[in-house]
DNA sequence: AGCACGCCGACT
DNA sequence: GTCGGCGTGCTC
């Protein structure tokens, strides 16, 4: 038997499956998807088998064994080893990048060396060396590792005993799984038997006695430590108990549960509306068909989007498949966790980026063996290794946070909906603000379907009006002279709610207001060395950081160019709002939520809870304070300037405007209160700002629609951006025409380079190569080139070719390739 | 990615 | 004469 095995190297040159031999212990073990020690060069790495045969096309006799098996059952299953595939070539990653994502951190073996005595006779060389006793002592392998910390003065002579073979190397993969063990008693297996033991104990080891008779009465399995606690013993006497084979101790793997000091009140579905239920009967429909649809959840903010999905899932469990729910990483809050456990219980496992790595391979751990079958978790989540999956949800569909910025730079709104195709699973992605993209793609009418998968909830569930929405015109303020960032409505509606003592959450969009260094006598800027970039001040460290390389300096005294010192720093915008609310409200009571108070472990959450309490008046903040947040007493809802993200060069803007003023307004009286929401502006008449004053997602979309259609971007395209990158200018230049050149031949030769705005029903156009927007990160400057399709064009393949002459050993190693598939901003 | 192999410069 | 620089190429 031959397995083909993608190891363990990140290189292009290794991106493809190599074939071992299947020793015969390990045939009944070794299946798609197991992760294997084998030998690589002179090395030892991890692999994942991809593949089984019987031959091999490689020459039979250089072929060598797979070395070890490193987990009894293969942690992949077949649909994530295809889905791998998939995954490396759209988004132009390699095999194993796509594979180790799909992998918990603590299954990601690393090679561990060890170094062993082999025997030769001419050990009396070195018959004085200190770590020849030790080796003799150590009655095997020692690690390389451990021998050399030992004995730091003897790396020649170690070294030079193992070049003349007295010593030998061998490899091991190693985990870092780190699975807690606890020590466990176990009742007596036979109590009748143990009973009569008991008086024989009285007399002479009363505390046996007790810790027996204890076990008799609560014949459960007990923590040794926590057993020893209650009865005031300790761990010997157990142990004499377990000599007489009275009782048993063992090890057994503790799941951490990164909710066990939380209590959750179980809850039960709760009744549906009309439209709730509409939409749940077509959701489940589509599931029982095992379409593999792909489906839109349009719901108002309140809508009652969630209850929709926890009955959804509850069907989908009883139809005995897993279900898969996907939330923005921000939103994953305990409030959010705590409405699928106490529906679900402990079928729940959660996924998000504040776990350690052993919780999350204890969640993980649960998925793969089953004992969870709903996972609620940030984008990684769509990764859960479920067997039959029925559902899938992703809310905040439309979320940016959804396309992960590292490589592999995939959306996970894409990947749930080819592992849906695989598993025959319903994809529902919920908002109230969709993406264009998504809602183009959920207003068709699929083949052989009789409606369009686009469903509607846009009415609140309990009636509540939407909150009134006032735009307010900054450029009038400013013209009856108030030069403050707040107008006299915002200020007075806050005024108001100090009476009243209600609560105001303030929205600062951060983009656009950055904390940067500035000489107001001659205008100099702190700017980064090694990246064309200003540098950010953290107050907290008074330095100044870039946020590309981490480069850091202290805080200028005076200007290093006219040394002036008229130099000083512009805050956050929300620090400058903390100041001039104190300034205009003595007393006021405020909380920033922003990078620099949301850095601490748990720091978001306990601001939360402290403003739900009401021991706040102000919730100040950037984007996050608009997501989800549901608090009763918030009746007015300000945002201070609208157009930061408006004006921002990316197709984008408009449409992440809308969103998040759409957001941030349904944050105001989801409750008994009627809530309110100044929008300040200085473009109250931008089609953006009025469509999310008015709840009026298809005027907004119609508008946005033909501008896209009109300058050719998505949904009437598809992009990839090229970002090139070297140390010297002249070889990126070089480098990046002569790749743009290459593209375009192939694209050419393909019949594909065509303009987008000709009637063509494939079409490509090539821009660039260009000075990247940010043309400098660590030293090395960069460029890219933007690919605008459309039609069934297999871009990324196109571009691999076209980039695989200038990769590693070719041309030059010094210009690195980076591919965005679907980029979620181009500037 | 590593690691070996290989071909050229400054030193015990 | 050797140690060691890092360019090139291979890993089933």
């Amino acid at each position: 038997m031959i397995a083909n095995i993608i190891v363990d190297v990140p290189s292009r040159q290794t991106d493809r499956p190599f074939d071992y031999k299947v020793p015969k212990s390990l045939q009944p073990w070794i299946e798609l998807g197991s992760r294997v020690g084998v030998p690589f060069g002179p090395r030892v790495l991890q692999g994942v088998v991809v593949g089984l045969a019987e031959e091999s096309e490689y020459d039979h006799s250089k072929l060598k064994p797979i070395k070890e098996l490193l987990d009894p059952e293969p942690p992949l299953l077949p649909d994530l080893i295809e889905l791998s595939k998939w995954l490396s070539e759209k988004y132009c990653c390699s095999r194993i990048a796509a594979l180790q994502i799909m992998l918990p951190s603590a299954l990601k073996g690393k090679e561990v060396k060890y170094i062993a005595l082999s025997g030769a006779e001419q050990e009396q060389a070195y018959a004085n060396s200190a770590w020849l006793q030790a080796l003799r002592q150590e009655d095997g392998a020692i690690k390389l590792e451990k021998l050399m910390a030992m004995f730091p003065e003897e790396h020649r002579s170690i070294k030079q005993a193992l070049q003349q073979g007295l010593l030998t190397l061998s490899g091991k993969v190693k985990d870092r799984t780190g699975i807690k063990q606890v020590r466990m008693v176990l009742p007596p297996a036979d109590p009748e038997a143990a009973r009569e033991q008991l008086a024989a104990l009285k007399k002479q080891a009363r505390k046996q006695y007790e810790v027996l008779s204890y076990l008799l009465e609560h014949p459960e399995p007990i923590a040794l430590a926590q057993l020893v606690a209650k009865l005031n013993t300790s761990s010997s006497v157990v142990q004499g108990l377990a000599g007489k084979e009275l009782v048993r101790i063992e090890d057994v793997e503790q799941k951490r549960d990164p909710y066990r000091h939380r209590q959750f009140e179980p809850s039960s579905p709760l009744p549906l509306t009309e439209l709730q239920r509409h939409v749940y009967e077509r959701i489940v429909k589509e599931m029982e068909r095992k379409s593999g649809q792909t489906m839109l959840l349009h719901g108002v903010t309140g809508s009652g989007k969630t209850e929709v999905y926890l009955q959804s899932i509850a069907q989908c469990l009883d139809s005995n498949r897993q279900a898969i729910v996907l939330v923005p990483e921000i939103s994953l809050t305990p409030q959010m966790v705590e409405r699928f456990k106490s529906r679900f219980g402990d079928a729940v496992a959660v996924m998000h980026s504040r776990l350690s790595d052993g919780e999350r391979y204890d969640e993980w751990r649960k998925i793969r063996h089953g004992q969870a079958r709903v996972v609620v978790g940030a984008r990684s989540a769509i990764f859960a290794p479920f067997s039959s999956i029925g559902l899938i949800i992703i809310d905040e569909e439309h979320e940016s946070s959804y396309k992960q910025d590292e490589t592999p730079k995939y959306h996970a709104r894409d990947v749930a909906v080819r592992r849906a195709k695989q598993h025959g699973a319903v994809v529902l992605l919920g908002s109230a603000t969709p993406s264009l993209e998504t809602f183009v793609a959920a207003s068709r009418i699929p083949k052989g379907a009789a409606e369009a998968p686009l469903l509607s909830m846009p009415e609140r569930v309990a009636g509540q009006a939407m909150p009134t929405v006032h735009i307010i015109d900054m450029r009038q303020e400013l013209t009856q002279g108030n030069r403050s960032m707040f107008s006299s409505a915002l200020y007075e509606a806050l005024k108001q709610r100090l009476e009243r003592q209600e609560q105001t959450v303030l929205l600062l969009n951060r983009r656009g207001y950055s904390t940067f260094v500035m000489c107001r006598s001659c205008g100099y800027t702190a700017s980064c060395p090694h990246c064309d970039i200003s540098l950010t001040y953290h107050q907290k460290t008074r330095l100044l950081r870039c946020h590309y390389c981490g480069h850091a300096e202290q805080e200028p005294k005076q200007c290093p160019q006219c040394e002036s010192e008229h130099i000083r720093f512009f805050g956050t915008g929300t620090q400058k709002v903390e100041e001039e609310l104190a300034k205009l409200f003595p007393g006021i009571r405020v909380i920033r939520m922003d990078v620099d108070t949301t850095t601490e472990k748990n720091a978001h959450e306990k601001l939360l809870k402290t403003f739900s309490e009401r021991k706040a008046d102000v919730l100040l903040g950037t984007q996050m304070v608009a997501k989800g947040l549901d608090f009763p007493y918030v009746t007015l809802v300000g945002v201070i300037a609208a157009d930061t993200t408006l004006n921002l060069p990316d197709f984008r803007a408009a449409e992440r405007t809308f969103q998040l003023l759409t957001q941030v307004a349904g944050r105001a009286g989801r409750h008994h209160l009627q809530g309110e929401v100044m929008i300040q502006t200085y473009n109250p008449e931008h089609y953006a700002v009025q469509a999310a004053a008015q709840h009026h997602y298809e005027q907004f979309i119609q508008q946005e629609l033909e501008l896209r259609m009109g300058m050719m971007y998505p949904p009437y395209c598809r992009l990839i951006c090229i970002t090139m990158s070297a140390e010297r200018l002249d070889q990126l230049a070089e480098v990046s025409t002569r790749f743009v050149n290459e593209l375009k031949e192939i694209a050419q030769y393909e019949g594909v380079l065509v303009p987008l705005q000709s009637r063509m029903a494939r079409a490509m156009e090539i821009l660039g190569p260009v000075a990247s927007p940010l043309a400098r990160i660590k030293d090395r400057y960069r460029y890219q080139c933007v690919i605008k399709y459309r039609g069934s064009i297999d871009a990324s393949t196109l571009v691999e070719r076209a980039m695989e002459p200038f990769v590693a050993g070719k041309t030059s190693k010094q210009v690195l390739f980076s591919v965005d598939v679907d980029p979620q901003v181009i500037v």
